[in-house]
DNA sequence: GACCAGGGCCGGC
DNA sequence: GCCGGCCCTGGT
């Protein structure tokens, strides 16, 4: 086996979170713990209530997955911001009380919600995974089994017109060529985005072939942590319309509108 | 088999 | 700013 940490953590489910839209990596086993590759490593995570055991080294913890997993953010902060009268809200928090908005890679964030577009979610992970077999690197965890990264602008930039067909993108296959062009040839400099605010940042994501508003949101919120975006997809319009026709209170949740975002998100995927 | 929808975007007008 | 078209898959 391999070394384990192991925390107590309020406000953490990690069945929620791998249900929740945001990460398409993080899955389930047969043993009901979770398994996830993420920065080019393979984790393994089982959960008793509020007990969260991480199989690595405290040192890897600490260095990786506490920030991976947004674990020193107080979620009960902005609970306890929310409207009481905002009776939606209040019951899509009660839901999904154990999401958290995870610091993911931001280079994957930007292929993976351009892979998300006009898709569903068990489509996505598949899309996902074909993708890191085909052109991701082969590694093997502490079981012994095999796994793949995700793979570098470079190995999917440079491909001709059939390369990425194998891996039922459709029509997504030219946004995601052109897109990793333009990262490895220098004409689009990921790296700046962490040090532009939420606006600069969502503007210059709209310069990739395939990134739309709403993609760019996605990047935001997932990968630069940008928590006041609010991603508006078909789940979350239908949500506006139907429980906030007066307007989403955005102005009384200023600054943190994204992580509400993926509680009404997962309510509607998931709830009722 | 037809039709629709899925964490939308592009290009032409 | 609006709108048709778009790859592919699974569900009805």
């Amino acid at each position: 086996m391999t070394e384990k940490t192991i925390k107590i953590i309020k406000d953490f489910d990690i069945a929620q979170i791998a249900d929740s839209g945001q990460c398409f990596r993080l899955n389930k086993r047969e043993d009901g713990s979770y398994s996830l590759i993420a920065r080019e490593r393979y984790l393994e995570i089982v959960q008793q209530e509020e007990e969260i055991t991480f199989f690595c080294e405290e040192n890897e913890f600490r260095e990786i997955w506490d920030s991976y997993f947004d674990l020193t953010t107080d979620y009960g902060a902005f609970k306890a911001q929310i409207e009481s009268k905002d009776l939606y809200m209040q019951n899509a928090c009660a839901y999904g009380r154990g999401i958290r908005i995870l610091r993911q890679e931001l280079w994957e964030m930007v292929i993976t919600f351009i892979i998300s577009q006009q898709n569903n979610i068990p489509r996505i992970k598949k899309c996902v995974e074909s993708l890191c077999r085909a052109y991701g690197e082969k590694r093997t965890n502490f079981r012994n089994e095999t796994y793949y990264t995700f793979p570098k602008p470079e190995a999917l930039a440079g491909l001709g017109e059939e390369d990425l067909c194998s891996c039922s993108l459709g029509y997504r296959n030219k946004y995601i060529r052109k897109t990793a062009d333009m990262v490895v040839s220098g004409g689009f400099d990921l790296y700046r985005l962490y040090d532009l605010n939420y606006e600069d940042a969502r503007r210059e994501l709209l310069k990739l072939c395939g990134v739309g508003i709403k993609v760019a949101e996605c990047i935001c919120l997932f990968a630069l942590h940008h928590i006041d975006a609010f991603p508006i997809d078909t789940h979350i319009q239908k949500v506006l319309d139907r429980h906030y026709p007066e307007g989403f209170p955005f102005s009384k949740y200023q600054g943190f509108a994204g992580i509400l975002q993926q509680y009404a998100f997962y309510y509607d995927v998931e709830g009722y």
